[in-house]
DNA sequence: CTGAAAGCGCTTACAG
DNA sequence: CTGAAAGCGCTTACAG
């Protein structure tokens, strides 16, 4: 390994010259002997040691992407926002440490061990947040938090929108009985919101949607089982992957969707656009998502701002998985 | 920040004996010191600093994760390697950054600041790879590689076999004019081991390919435009991203797949079980390469393991996109 | 414009 | 079983 000393050695200089003509404050050496220095450098490919350099300024350029453990490997929704997380931050100088951590001990004991400039969290720390927040004063970046909010910088999407969005497409096309699909809904402040909107926006214009046309269930097969005893035209399930799944089912049973039941979905995967028919769903742009969290971080970098939860907007994506029986 | 100085301050004893109960050195210290130590540990929420300790130990526990920074950001391959990879490697004590670098001066900088333990490389770096190992003495684990394959450790697929049993299994169902669409040939020898396992089986059975029938090109507009002129019944995609673009524009001018054109694609992502109709496909298990290549890279950590070209079996998905002339 | 001193938090190697 | 000393590679703060 080359250090900062044996550049000073053959360049004939203190270690203090070196230092600073690799961090760059080149005004304060002499012309000269900054270009005989760089040269040494470069022949001898000196990089710097990042511990050494972060255990004396205490900051790393560490950031620390925290999922679940639990997340599927496969989701594609984390998957996406780590593709457009870690290019970002890596273009700004940081460097992302995906990691997959459960609850405040964890999350505690990792940052301060690295010694994390930051953190953005995917997915649910909803119990922890505040323990979290008390402990370190670096940025801590939230997504999809329904709890705290006026504690913690979140960003989320307008899961209640999203809701209110498939209830008036349906409504919009003619169906008078529709249902939902959701899981998790006791302990995911998300999909309740997206159930919340839609039943609320029904409720509005005096469609009535009753329990046996809401399915809390993150099995298929139930889910369309369960649906099939019943007339409604329309099913919203508040996920994509379960929407493309439940789409199968009806298909291999025979059930063509939309003309025996239309499907609305959220999230717009690309799974959707290749799906038949194709899928119509609520769209969730991750990568803005994804963006706008890596600016706040950013942001909070140097000063700590105010904490504030940012709404990204959703909008309809149709395709063909609605029927139009409002010209019938 | 609580340091080991202060435990060792509020416990009245030295650092070392802290420091030795912190690395489970309890032997050789006295469990009733050691108990009050511990004790001392948790009420402080002591943990160590892992800048200063690879500072001494000229080591840390960071794996690079090392993708080509033009990688596209929704790469479901990349995404699926990923979350094979960093669980993984964490349940083994690991921690993965992911960065985006480009060469091998980008590589060895990235290593050496950071001193990682070792790296992972998904997708191509064939000129940088021999300079890269020289340079570094940490395990090295290269991923779909066709250079150099003697003096590196690479993990791979199969690829001529895919492109043989896409192949045959066209023959198989009675096609007598079948093409092949892929891109980046000239410079991807995955690409090329694809093509070549196809068209060499299509020879050994005597039907000819001919340049008409094969097309270079990323565009599937361009690709279904020329195979249309031809007569070919069956078209093999060596990616499955391409092909569902493909079925999605024959099926967009009204040609039904597989009845106008049967397709075979490469990869069986998840996409392509929700396509109408769903894909046949050659499938690659990603999971496994996952985990072959983190098994490499630990084997590797503490002895210097002989370089190895480890090839991981594919098979025929057989699904619903190719048409049957053979009992016709 | 340049450098000597001190120290970041920890571990290695030695001494007792 | 315990500890004092030295040092990892670097930067901060000071002196000249």
């Amino acid at each position: 390994m080359v250090t900062l000393k044996d550049i000073a050695k053959k360049a004939g200089v203190s270690v203090m010259t070196v230092s600073r003509v690799v961090n760059g404050n080149q005004s304060k050496v002499s012309a000269k002997t900054a270009k005989r220095i760089n040269k040494i450098i470069d022949e001898l490919g000196y990089v710097p040691n990042y511990s050494a350099r972060s255990l004396i300024s205490k900051k790393t350029n560490i950031i620390a992407i925290i999922l679940r453990k639990d997340s599927k490997p496969d989701n594609p929704y984390n998957a996406r926002m780590l593709s457009g997380i870690i290019p970002f931050l890596q273009e700004k100088g940081y460097y992302s440490m995906v990691v997959g951590l459960d609850n405040f001990k964890e999350v505690s004991r990792h940052l301060k061990s690295w010694h994390a400039a930051g953190a953005i969290f995917l997915g649910l720390f909803e119990d922890d947040v505040l323990s979290i927040q008390d402990e370190h004063d670096i940025p801590l970046i939230f997504t999809d938090s329904y709890n705290n909010l006026d504690t913690i910088t979140n960003v989320g999407i307008d899961d209640y929108k999203g809701g209110c969005l498939a209830a008036q497409h349906f409504i919009s096309k003619g169906h008078t009985k529709v249902g939902l699909a959701t899981y998790a809904i006791d302990h995911s402040p998300i999909s309740k919101a997206r159930f919340q909107g839609f039943t609320d926006t029904l409720k509005k214009h005096h469609i009535e949607i009753n329990d046996e046309h809401i399915y809390n269930d993150h099995s298929p097969e139930h889910i369309v089982e369960k649906a099939l005893k019943t007339d409604i035209t329309g099913l919203f399930i508040t996920a994509d992957i379960l929407a493309l799944d439940v789409m199968e089912i009806l298909k291999e049973k025979g059930h063509l969707v939309p003309d025996r039941m239309s499907i609305i979905g959220f999230d717009d995967l690309p799974y959707g656009k290749y799906s038949s028919p194709r899928l119509t769903t609520i769209q969730q742009d991750i990568d803005e998502k994804a963006k706008v969290a890596c600016d706040l971080l950013l942001n909070n970098m140097d000063q700590k701002l105010p904490s504030k939860n940012y709404i990204i907007d959703v909008k309809l994506q149709i395709r063909d998985s609605v029927k139009d029986y409002s010209t019938v």
